[in-house]
DNA sequence: GAAATAGTGTCTGTAAGACATTATAGG
DNA sequence: CCTATAATGTCTTACAGACACTATTTC
């Protein structure tokens, strides 16, 4: 028969924490695979989900109980052998948050993992956690999506700290200052600065509609 | 019940012709909207198609002869009101060929329209089209990928031309050339020459790994 | 005023862009 | 030998990268 699909979406939730990138597992609660950790995930419901965006952004809110985050469609996962019960279509995303909104202390519902060294997961969830990573890496070299993994406000320093744990290398604080003063996403936050032990840092936040700034391209 | 979910491939087959960028429409054969032009596409068959990359060859390959060109995944759409049969999800690929693929003369099954100027298509068609030659004029920015719109073997003015009608934008031969050096991804066909009304011009291809080479990114 | 971090300025080498020159074909 | 295209070379300027310097806070 054709419509034995089963059709699910799953959401690689990554966040900065202790220096590294890691990504959030949920025990799941139902067979295939009860009882071990994988990525937050679930079925489509077409009578309550507007479409599969949606469907992650309510599997995210009922799972973790987090709300619409950065959201953003990666890739689709099919084929007749990544899922037990059958051929399987998973519309995947990815989310990006700063760690606070994870909640403070021991966690209760889900533990967090480093991207780069994930236990084995069910499905093809190693897989699409290591695309989401890569997708994230990459898109950081030419784009302001690392600022969605921190805090609404933040100081220069600490989106520069931010880039750099995610591409790997270090950057220069003058070239860093100058792209983004060229880019114009950002804009100070009035009169609001971060108190250390020495000069207190400007605190900025993204424009308003300027969710997804792009550097420039060759050719 | 949860799996009452439609599960499609919808393919944009992008080649360019008479100096833009078109996509291959076919009359549909069955309903809904049978009889009017669509992007080519169709169910995805669980006994017969690995994933749904295969099954996006398979749909090309039955609806319009061509095999395995240029194939990559673009996006998913999803929804409860894109197909009025029900809630579907369609994963849409996008292929790119050079027109002598597509056979000479009057075109048997189907047809070509230019992607900016595409008449009403069924389904959100309009959307994915759309979208498509978003994608590979991004891409064209900063990739190898507009080889695959010519040839195998092909002069560097031919694959400069191709740039240009892509981007839309006109591009300096010595820098363009520098470039290409660089990056290392084409090889000159051994004692193979375009001949023309002047000067013949050596002939290159793709190396044999080099199917998406990156040019340089910044940040 | 010492130390540490915030924020800005200056210099230099490299490479992009614009343009010129040479090379090789046909008429 | 003229013209058209192929292919490569030269020059100038802009900017990335490296580093220095100034500013402002705490102790």
């Amino acid at each position: 028969m054709e419509s034995q699909i089963i059709v699910t979406v799953d959401v690689v939730l990554l966040t900065l924490s202790e220096g590294a990138l890691k990504t959030v597992l949920l025990r799941r609660d139902n067979e295939p695979y009860a009882g071990q950790p994988a990525l937050p995930g679930g079925y489509i419901h077409p009578g309550e989900d507007r479409d599969a965006l949606a469907a992650a952004g309510r599997v995210l809110r009922q799972k973790t109980g987090l709300v619409s985050p950065y959201l953003e469609q990666l890739f689709t996962f099919s084929g007749g052998v990544r899922d037990p019960r059958g051929w399987s279509v998973s519309v995947a995303y990815y989310a990006l948050v700063h760690e606070s909104l994870l909640g403070p202390g021991p966690r209760h519902h889900f533990e967090l993992a480093p991207v780069d060294a994930l236990p084995d997961l069910p499905f093809d969830h190693n897989r699409i956690a290591a695309q989401a990573a890569q997708r994230l890496r990459d898109k950081s070299g030419y784009s302001a999506l690392p600022c969605h993994l921190l805090p609404p406000a933040f100081t220069l320093r600490e989106l520069q700290q931010t880039y750099e744990l995610v591409l790997g290398s270090s950057l220069d604080k003058s070239v860093f200052r100058r792209r983004l003063g060229e880019l114009d996403f950002l804009e100070a936050v009035p009169d609001a600065v971060r108190q250390g032990k020495h000069r207190p840092a400007q605190l900025y936040r993204l424009k308003p509609q300027a969710r997804l700034a792009l550097f420039n391209k060759t050719m």
